[in-house]
DNA sequence: CCATCTTTGTGCACACGTTCACAAACGCAT
DNA sequence: ATGCGTTTGTGAACGTGTGCACAAAGATGG
């Protein structure tokens, strides 16, 4: 379940509180989910909350925390020491989760022996050796898109099997390989795409190509602004701390 | 439609090497999807394809742009400029699908002044002025979880209707602003706990819990992993370029 | 002009995730 | 001890998104 971090996420933040235990229904508003769902996800850990009272805190995050595999820590390369690379070196969030950067890599003669966060930025070259020597599982990816699936590939040959692509490319890897692709210019166009049909749906020239359109065309546009809009006009109300679902499908995703 | 921008990525590839048409099978082969929910993705748009040959891709990447809203200009302004604004910040992404950096700003006096991209890094004070002076409607918040809410608050205030929060925090806004928030430890998680499914579940003691508890729970647990890991092993298979949809939620959401 | 081949557009069924609603369980006060 | 209020765990209905499979439609070649 990818709901676990944010249910995690909102428990620590309880435990640093010291909050005890908590009901299902105060950390679904916390974590901006339904309740239901989130005791039926907790069900399927096993995980058990006393009724009449909640759950307890701390021991659903240590729970949480193995199930995630946060317990153990896992040593991660950077590949592409652009700015982004620079800034993922930099945050926080990751080591504080057990995420520990092996080490940074870049191709560009330029770049390797300069340091980021601490940490020296080595050569390509030295990626098996590194991979090999550090056990690392997970390869991230920020290298401009021409270079991604090289790097891709020879991450994957050297026994990396979980890859986190910031290039906006489709990488194809072998069986047994996972990717997740985060693309920041897709969430933005979404964004844009809301942004657009709140405007108003164009009140000139610059009209969308649907509106157009002959009849059943034109029909189905509209079929499609209820879709979208429609539904999210329904979840936004007013909502204070619950700004929960939509039916809206990530920009982030396998591969 | 949150795929449209997977298509426009693959189109403007093919724009650029000048092929003329493509047929949905070899689109959703390089978009990572499958070929009917393509079709069916496109019939919503109304888009004709003409059947024995294909979508023509010059008129689908100019419809698909209309639609997202990309033929206009975005002016976008980002808030706290650290790592990750500044990578934000020289983010070609951007740029080339018409959103405009308006500004950038941040609160610390240290950072006001210096420049990033080209661009000169003001205080947010200027923030109201900005905003309305150049028509700005969605906003970037890099900054930490801490000041998130606030700098939020303000963008709204100021007249932003969508926003783009990279900090680890549940924004609460009023109704009719978008938020999407993109969680960069959270994807690790996920990775990180599939790679724990790989690795065997666990040789020794440091067992998931799920596997130490009675029957039920036991029971619950395999489930869990059939869930999760299981359907992988489906999706996965040697595929080549479609390593398409796996049932995984992601850790971008509205929210 | 007709036959054939390719590719779209879509009806249909299935499967999944989500949500509702309720019964079982637990604490607590009397 | 017993009843009451609270909260979990889950069975069942609902809606949505997905994928299959096929018919209609256009192009192409004879």
């Amino acid at each position: 379940m990818a709901r676990l971090p944010l249910y995690l996420r909102a428990l620590t933040a309880l435990s640093e509180r010291s909050v005890p235990t908590v009901s299902s229904e105060e950390l679904a508003a916390a974590a901006g989910v339904n309740s239901a769902k989130l005791r039926k996800d907790f069900s399927y850990l096993g995980s058990y909350g006393t009724r009449g009272v909640g759950y307890d805190v701390e021991y659903l995050v240590y729970q949480i925390s193995r199930e995630l595999g946060l317990t153990q820590d896992w040593p991660v390369v950077i590949v592409g020491i652009g700015n982004l690379g620079h800034a993922l070196a930099n945050y926080g969030g990751f080591a504080s989760r057990g995420f520990r950067v092996a080490a940074l890599l870049d191709a560009d003669p330029n770049v390797v022996g300069s340091t980021a966060a601490g940490l020296p930025v080595r050569h390509m070259d030295e990626l098996e050796e590194i991979v090999a020597g550090q056990q690392v599982s997970i390869g991230v990816i920020t290298t401009p898109p021409g270079a991604a699936q090289q790097v891709c590939d020879r991450l994957v040959e050297a026994g990396v099997t979980s890859i986190l692509n910031f290039a906006p490319t489709v990488l194809t890897v072998p069986d047994g390989v996972d990717v997740r692709k985060v693309d920041l210019s897709i969430e933005l166009q979404i964004l844009a795409f809301h942004e657009q049909r709140k405007a108003g749906d164009e009140p000139s020239a610059g009209d969308s190509v649907l509106d157009r359109a002959p009849g059943p065309v034109r029909a189905a546009a509209a079929k499609l602004r209820r879709a979208a809009g429609g539904a999210k006009s329904e979840q936004a109300k007013a909502t204070p701390a619950a700004t929960g679902t939509d039916g809206e499908m990530s920009a982030v995703m396998p591969a």
